[in-house]
This record gives structure tokens, sequence and C-alpha cells, in this order.
DNA sequence: TGTTTTTGTTAGGTAAGCCTAACTTGCATA
DNA sequence: TATGCAAGTTAGGCTTACCTAACAAAAACA
């Protein structure tokens, strides 16, 4: 049985790695930025996850997750999705408030649990952010996918998911027009700065380099 | 923000006090037994609870709750009852299933998410063992409950809650033939032991005076 | 190649929540 | 009223998960 701290490192250590096409190393810093704790906090955490053979890691060296480390992440993951896919459909939560409720529900312990809110939801293939929802296998399909700043100037493109789940982001998201499936069109692109100017259902604006970052389209 | 442990010590004071009708104070053994821990490790808690003015306590003095620690503890049993009405309704767990889990959803902090999960479940009134659901303001009508060990030979009884939420327990309630609005007629209660004959549905089944006491009935 | 900067590690310390062992208080009952 | 036992408290220790400060290694760069 993992601690809820435990359960965290292995996802931030598998959305640093795996999640992360030809990635799949992570350093100290890196994984104690992302969780907000200090480096010597995640030294101490990477001996034990070592020690528990959920990781890769040698001193100085880079992280990686073991294929248990991996499922484990992934099982995480999927609870977190699953969750979030159930506030938003069933007790009708906007998609900027499912993440950090899904944060605490992601943690409870009952595989039945899990696998009986599945089958209440119909076996859900997405989160409400575009995301794959993992099975009871732990099979999760990760396809490399394009962001918005990769788009050219004149092609239109679809929103199918969003990289960041924080709140001020995706209520930004939605003032500009945007949701899954969203049709966009891409205006123009300053060489200076990058910042784009995009059409949504004939309302123009103008985002930025980390805002098109941020947005996965097709 | 109270911890998952703080909460978990509030929930059992308010069991083993204003839950009962007619004892409002408990001690510091008989807390220890309540959530399997020992009393030095109580007495750490108290000291805790007390500064924070959710507990009435004095040194070798009795517990008991103040008007906002009841409150905190009223708000929890909220959470675990709707929890558990949401697994037995919505997820099909069976009654004896809802109790362990919800000692952990009990802990997510989402004031809306309770709330949107109330109306979802369409306002249910008490949870799938019988027992009253509070409502958002934290009001709750404890009122006092006969148990099946009270009524006397020849009489017949309807079963509307149980005490016991153990997994032990309540399946036994199942194979003995009971449940909730079950019809129970005493047969005969022996001077000795107290066991009972009781006869449910036209099947006779002997039960000892534990189990007659565990059962709330009408 | 030498030096600076970044990255990672260690030592030592804190708070929460638990423990055991030893002690004190107070209540029941002789 | 004495006294023995149950109830409650204290001291000191452990583990988890965090921290700061000091240090070591590796990478970047001049
Ligand atoms: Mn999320
Ligand atoms: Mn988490
Ligand atoms: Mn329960
Ligand atoms: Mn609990």
């Amino acid at each position: 049985m993992l601690s809820h701290t435990e359960e965290n490192y292995l996802k931030a250590l598998f959305h640093l790695t795996t999640e992360n096409i030809g990635k799949n190393k992570a350093g100290t810093n890196e994984l104690a930025a992302h969780l907000n704790v200090k480096p010597a906090s995640v030294n101490d955490m990477l001996k034990k996850l070592k020690e528990k053979k959920l990781i890769h890691y040698e001193k100085y060296g880079k992280i990686s997750l073991t294929a248990e480390g991996k499922r484990k992440a992934v099982d995480i993951i999927r609870k977190h999705r699953l969750w979030e896919t159930f506030l938003y459909e069933k007790l009708e939560f906007s998609w900027d408030e499912v993440h950090e409720i899904a944060e605490q529900l992601e943690h409870i312990q009952s595989a039945k649990l899990i696998d009986k809110l599945e089958k209440f939801l119909d076996y859900p293939e997405f989160d409400p952010h575009g995301d794959a929802i993992p099975n009871a296998k732990g099979e999760l399909n990760i396809q490399p996918r394009k962001t918005l700043s990769e788009i050219a100037i004149g092609k239109t493109c679809k929103l199918i998911a969003v990289k960041d789940n924080s709140a001020t982001f995706l209520q930004y998201v939605v003032k500009v027009g945007l949701g899954i499936s969203s049709k966009i069109k891409v205006l123009s692109r300053q060489d200076y700065d990058a910042i784009m100017e995009i059409e949504v259902d004939g309302k123009r604006s103008s985002v930025s380099q980390k805002f098109a970052e941020n947005i996965y389209v097709l």
C-alpha cells in the first residue's frame, strides 16, 4: 500500500517521463518543482521509491519509473480521470473545477469502486480535458499530439485536449470561446514574440505562445 | 482546515456523546478504544483539539464537543452518509461494503461537491443503514430509538436501522433474512442469556443479545 | 582545460500522529 | 477512612514528510 504522498510522486514522474514522448527520464530539481517541494525532500523520497522497486535511480543519475511504478502511476491517473468525468458528467461541475477535487479523489483505495464508477459512466474514453482514460488493465494509448503553436498560418485545426489543467488557464480558454472539439483558424503569428491571432466561431482573439503550447489540436 | 485524523476524533466524539442520548461526555480510554489507538495518543490529540476550541476538556476531566466541534462532526457524518447512499443507490454496492469506502470519502474537502452530490441523489433522508442524513445547515434529528432487545415476546416490530456498520454484522443480518423495513416477530427470549427466537417472512432464527442490541426497531 | 553555474546530496531539525513504560489521580469498595 | 485498581497523564521515542544550510558532483562555458 502506497501513501498519498508516494502516489503523488509516481504520478508526477509519469507526467514528466512516460507521458512526454521522447523524454523518459527526470531530474531531482524538475520533480521538486513539479510537486512544489524542495529538492532535498525529493531526494529522501527517491531512496524510498527505489527501495520499493518503483523507480530506477542511482546517485547523481536520472530517474525513471520501473514497470511496476508505471503501473501504479497509470492506476492513479485512471482514477483521477474517471472522477473528473463523474464530476463533469453527473454532478455538472465545470471543467475548470474538476481537477482540484479529483486530486483528492484519486487517492481513494478501492479497485471495485473505480471499476463500478467506470461502468456507471458507461466506459468513457476521455476525461473533460480530452485526456485518454486508462482501462482496468492499465493500458493507455499515448499518441504524439500537436499543439496550437505548431499550426501553420491559414490552417484550421480542432481542439482535442488541453495540457494545463489549472482553473485560471481553463477559464481563459472558455473566455476565448474554446472547448473540446472547437475549430480554430490560425490567422497570423508575430515573428518577434509568437503571439497568434486566431478565429473561433467567427470571433477573433490574440493568444500568447504559452497559451498556444497548452492547447492540443488535430 | 482539519486533518484527516482530527476529523476522525471529532466524529468518534460525536458518536460517543451527542448521538447517544442521555450521555454527553466521553473519557480518554473510551475514545482510544473507539479509534483503535492508545490512551496516550488520545491525550496528545485532546490538547490540540482543546487549543482549537473544538472540545471542552480539563485535565482528568470528561470530554465533550463545543458547538463548533459538533458542527464539524455533523458535516463529516453528512458526507459519510451521502457517500454511502451514492455507493448503494448509484454504484450498486451492497450495504455491507459501503461503510469502509465512505470512511475514506468522508474526508474529501469540497462543500460544493457534497451539495451537488446531495442534489444528484435527490436529497435522501436516510443512508443505507437507516441513519438520518444531516442537511447542509448541519441539522440532524436524533430521536431515541428502541432496539430489538427491548421488544416484548409476541410483539411484531419493523427494522428501521442498524447500529453496527461492520461488514460481518451486516452480512449476518442479511443471512437472517433482515433488511431495512423488515417485519420481525419476537417469539421467545431465554431468561439465562437473553437469546431470542425471531420470525422474519416465515423464517425462524435464534439471535444473541448482542445481535438484538444492534438492531433498531419501531 | 579551468572556472563558474547548475544540479543533486547530506546533515540535522521540525511537526503530526502514533507508540511503550512509568507515573499520578480519583473513584469504588472494603 | 484507607487502599487498591481503573482511568488518565507524562516522558521519551519512532516514522513520515517536509524544511534549511552546507557541501559535492556534473555540466556549461570561457
Ligand atoms: Mn486533472
Ligand atoms: Mn494527488
Ligand atoms: Mn457508515
Ligand atoms: Mn474517517
